[in-house]
DNA sequence: CCACATCTGTAGCGAACACTACAGATATGT
DNA sequence: ACATATCTGTAGTGTTCGCTACAGATGTGG
């Protein structure tokens, strides 16, 4: 018995195609259509490899939250707390500005709010925003475990803070505000971040 | 000749309820006959009244920047630009945890990315964000004139930092947070909003 | 080289979409 | 009372949606 005709298409390649439009035209506003043209493949290829429009988006998210886990590791390896914010606001103002991808993030515009029949999607995206949101917290945690944060600080608080932050830098960035713009906020918030780890 | 038959529904009672899917579901992800539902209309008079889909969300985005100028004026009233800003923040916590209305804000769960032929949409929000942006702004630098806010401060910056915050407290209200959480990120906002006040 | 398993491309499925034609109802102005 | 103008409800329109049946292509294992 034979193992069958090999996929013609890279996988992988394929998602970072969908990845963008979704990105850009959120999940509702995306068409199967606007996928297989991206993608470079036909409808069945599409529904063989991934099931289904929401599975090809959580493949794409799944994939989205490798590149992100990578990026977050040289985030959370810088030696202090302080370091770890700062790092985390500009390199979301880059990121969220970078010409290579569509403004914004995709755990954001892929949409917030959804139809019926598409109620896992907003779920889904705040589930990986969480994740973020975790990593962040368990640093935290640590840098108090080292004596690098004070005692009555509150990772959670922060890493919340944080979170909303960028995610409101991800709403300016979808009705074009800069990379300099973001970064101002970014400054901005880190002065909170700071005044809040003394008090 | 006659004036003809007389519309048997209450326009904005009808786009109160419009205000509440396109809320909810977003722009792509609310139907014509879950508005039509809500409004408790049929077809017809929804086109009659408001021409199109589109025509019917730049009616409750009108409807709703009406109300938000009545609830901006309490903000911008306060004394002290400190105080708008803190007012800013803790109604903002408030009002997008309201369960009288859907989680977030209309003009960030509404869409911020949207697909081919709705391109218009996201633009229509940002330009109601940006109105608010520009309120506090203009307030700002009356605080400025009136020596309330420092010389070498700039009063873009903190509207776009404040604009930026309660924009991604939206997008942490349409998961689920708390409006205690809400309120802590707005507490240590308005932190970050003194520390910049004073340098 | 052959049987088989899987992929690819064409072509199109039923359902849901935004929107409207039409006929009857209900007001106004004279 | 009557002509007119606009609204209402029914019942659709054409289009696009996500998705798939099917036949031919292309590989593997024996």
């Amino acid at each position: 018995m034979g193992m069958g005709r090999p996929r013609a298409f890279d996988a992988d390649a394929a998602l970072d195609r969908a990845m963008d439009v979704f990105w850009r035209h959120g999940y509702e506003g995306t068409t199967i259509a606007q996928l297989t043209e991206a993608m470079s493949i036909n409808p069945p290829s599409l529904y063989a490899a991934f099931g289904s429009k929401e599975g090809l988006l959580k493949a794409a998210l799944d994939r989205y939250t490798e590149k992100r886990d990578a990026w977050m590791d040289k985030v959370l390896n810088a030696q202090t707390a302080h370091e770890v914010a700062e790092r985390f606001l500009m390199e979301h103002a880059d990121a969220q500005t970078d010409p290579a991808n569509p403004p914004g993030c995709l755990l954001v515009q892929g949409g917030l709010a959804c139809g019926t029949g598409s109620e896992n999607v907003p779920f889904e995206l705040a589930a990986r925003r969480t994740r973020t949101e975790d990593q962040l917290r368990e640093r935290f945690v640590r840098a108090k475990a080292e004596h690098d944060l004070d005692e009555n600080v509150d990772p959670t608080t922060l890493a919340r803070y944080l979170s909303a932050v960028t995610s409101g830098m991800c709403v300016m960035a979808s009705s074009g505000a800069t990379r300099e713009t973001l970064r101002e906020i970014a400054a901005v918030s880190l002065k909170a971040f700071e005044e809040q780890t003394k008090g």
